[in-house]
DNA sequence: GCCCAGGGGTAGT
DNA sequence: ACTACCCATGGG
């Protein structure tokens, strides 16, 4: 095991608004410690106001020393205060309410940080996302990673499974998938695993424009604009990225008094809010859902 | 652009 | 028990 000490050095991390804002399904928080796994290894984080305590199933992440891995899955290395100050001079092109209301959706997220997932599994389980809820998300995921005995990691005496490869999922079959009560989602998973050839399909997508990687995300069955962009800002960090679902169309409409398509919200947060649409979409997610706000509106 | 199926868990009444 | 609601998409 190792284990170690991230200082906060300045750069501000909430671990509970980053990891239970529906960005990522399988983190877990468990007394203090948040559980997860990255790749294949097992992470634990908590957090004080001095920084995060870091243990770890591997010396190494995302090919690099694990201390330097956790920094970028982290999103430690964007700078928030840049990023929300350039959110509230993007703000000043709007009336006193949209203002009010985004500095205070944006003040309660102000230790959020967008992850750098995989994009593999961002995918898969943002395909899973269509029409359901954040815990079926992580049940759906648990039990997929768990049909791979290979996968599992033990660790503190607990047992974690990694998310699977592509290789792997395409020996899954149909059956399996619909055991796992992925419904009328299984034609679009099992198409995808066919399609694919290898997973170094999705990182080599990071080198294209934002407008790019939507448009080759959404060439695949189950992947619209919500999905596709939930995918680019999740693990690309494309901070300018902005899904669209249901509270983010709420909230358009309640602030902004814009209603249309997803691809027309979409395009209406990305201009407005460049380049850090993305940070915008999760503080007003987070406000509106925590808040239970808008849900009169449609 | 509009409408509708797809399925199941769960919180609120 | 019953209802409304879930971080939508694709096809008609």
């Amino acid at each position: 095991m190792i284990e170690f000490f991230l200082r906060n050095k300045g750069r501000q991390i909430d671990l509970d608004s980053t990891l239970d804002c529906g960005q990522t399904f399988r983190w877990l928080k468990d007394g203090e410690w948040w559980k997860g796994v990255v790749r294949d290894t097992v992470i634990f984080l908590k957090e004080d106001s001095e920084g995060i305590a870091v243990r770890s199933s591997s010396e190494s992440l995302l090919g690099r020393d694990v201390h330097q891995g956790i920094e970028y899955y982290l999103g430690l290395e964007d700078d928030l205060h840049l990023i929300h100050s350039t959110l509230e001079r993007r703000l000043r092109a709007f009336d006193l309410k949209v203002r009010t209301v985004s500095e205070k959706a944006l003040a309660e997220a102000s230790g959020l940080r967008i992850l750098r997932q995989d994009s593999f599994e961002m995918v898969v389980e943002y395909i899973l996302s269509t029409r359901n809820s954040i815990p079926m998300i992580r049940w759906m995921s648990d039990r997929l990673s768990e049909l791979f005995p290979e996968n599992r990691i033990d660790f503190c005496g607990e047992s974690f499974y990694a998310f699977p490869s592509l290789s792997q999922l395409k020996r899954i079959s149909q059956e399996a998938l619909i055991g796992l009560k992925i419904g009328f989602r299984v034609p679009w998973l099992l198409k995808l695993f066919s399609k694919i050839e290898t997973e170094s399909y999705f990182s080599e997508l990071s080198t294209l424009t934002v407008e790019e990687k939507l448009e080759e995300l959404t060439k695949h069955d189950g992947i619209g604009y919500k999905v596709g962009s939930c995918v680019i800002l999740f693990s690309y960090g494309e901070l300018g990225a902005f899904p669209v679902d249901i509270w983010i169309s709420r909230v358009m409409k309640d602030l902004f008094a814009f209603c249309g398509s997803t691809k027309k919200l979409m395009q209406f947060g990305m201009d407005s809010f460049s380049p850090y649409g993305g940070y915008y979409q999760e503080a007003l997610f987070r406000y509106y859902r925590t808040h239970k706000l808008g849900r009169d509106l449609k």
